[in-house]
DNA sequence: GCTTGACTTAGACATTGTCTATTGTAGGAT
DNA sequence: ATCCTACAATAGACAATGTCTAAGTCAAGC
C-alpha cells in the first residue's frame, strides 16, 4: 500500500505525519470519501490534525494525479484513489452511494470535430444515474 | 418564449412575479448560470427578490424537469434551461466555460449488464474536459 | 545538531445552500 | 368586485463546505 507513499516521496514531497495519514486514509479503503471524512479519519490516528492540511493535501494529491476530484452532484467534491485505473462512476440518486464502472467504447472519440469549438479535449468523464438495489426494495 | 412559462402553467402553477422573473432570466439566454447569478439578474428585473425564493424556484424547477442541475466541478452549482434536448457538457478545465455538445453514440448501451450492479440504470452524464481557444492563447 | 523554508495549526472568513417564522398574495369562492 | 385561504415570498439566522492568514513547528540537508 505505500506505492503512494514512494511515489510521493519520490516526486519530492516532504514526509511529514499529517500527510502520511491522509495518504494512508485514501489508500486504504476503495471509496469515494468527502474531504469532511478524509479528515475525520485521519483525527482518528493523528487527533491533532487540522482541517486546512487535510484540505490542502487532498488538493496537492489532486494536482499531482494521485487522487481524483469526483463531483457528483452531492455538496460535497468526493475523493477517489483510483486515479490509475480510467474508469467511470454510477451513481444512486436516492442514497448516493458510488461505484466505480468501466464502459465500453470510448467517449473522447465520440465528440466529434464540429462539436469541439476549438477546444483542445482531453478528458471525459462519464456518470451513470439509477437506483441502487437497496433503494429499489425500500 | 413564453413556452416555458405556459407549461408551468399548465401544471398547476401558481404564477407569481418572483417565479415569472426566475424563468425568465433561464429562458433568456442559453447559458449555465450558477444560482447567485440568476439571483443576481432577477434582482435587476424585480429588485426585492429574496435568494430563498431563487433557491426554492430553481428547485421546483429542476423537479418538473423543466431545468438541469450541473455539478461540473466548481463551488456552485448550475442550471441549465435547455432540458428538452439531451445533450452533454464540454468544459474549460482553466476558465469555466462550458458548451452544450451532442457527441455520437449511446453511453448508456455502453455500460454492460455486468458493471450494473443490481442498479437500475436511468441517465448519462457526459463532461468533457479541455481547454477552450481563449485560454489557449494565453 | 543547526538552519531554513516548507508544512501545520487555529480560527476567522467566504461562499453556497437551507430553514423558519412571519407577512403577502394569486386565484377560486361568494 | 370582494373576500378567503392556502400557497408563496421575505429577511435573516443557520448550516455545510471550502479558503486564507499569521504564527508556530519540523523534515531534511548541511
Amino acid at each position: 500500500m505505500s506505492d503512494l507513499l514512494e511515489r510521493l516521496r519520490g516526486r519530492g514531497w516532504r514526509m511529514t505525519a499529517q500527510r502520511r495519514v491522509v495518504a494512508e486514509v485514501l489508500d486504504g479503503e476503495h471509496v469515494h470519501l468527502t474531504a469532511d471524512e478524509v479528515h475525520s479519519r485521519a483525527v482518528g490516528k493523528l487527533p491533532e490534525i487540522s482541517r486546512a492540511t487535510v484540505y490542502n493535501t487532498l488538493g496537492e494529491l489532486v494536482s499531482l494525479g494521485e487522487v481524483l476530484e469526483v463531483a457528483t452532484d452531492k455538496r460535497a467534491k468526493r475523493y477517489d484513489p483510483n486515479a490509475h485505473r480510467p474508469h467511470h462512476h454510477l451513481v444512486c440518486s436516492q442514497c448516493g452511494a458510488i461505484r466505480d464502472v468501466h464502459p465500453n467504447g470510448n467517449p473522447l472519440a465520440d465528440l466529434p470535430d464540429a462539436e469541439r469549438f476549438g477546444f483542445t479535449v482531453s478528458d471525459v468523464e462519464v456518470t451513470y444515474r439509477g437506483t441502487c438495489p437497496n433503494c429499489a426494495a425500500a
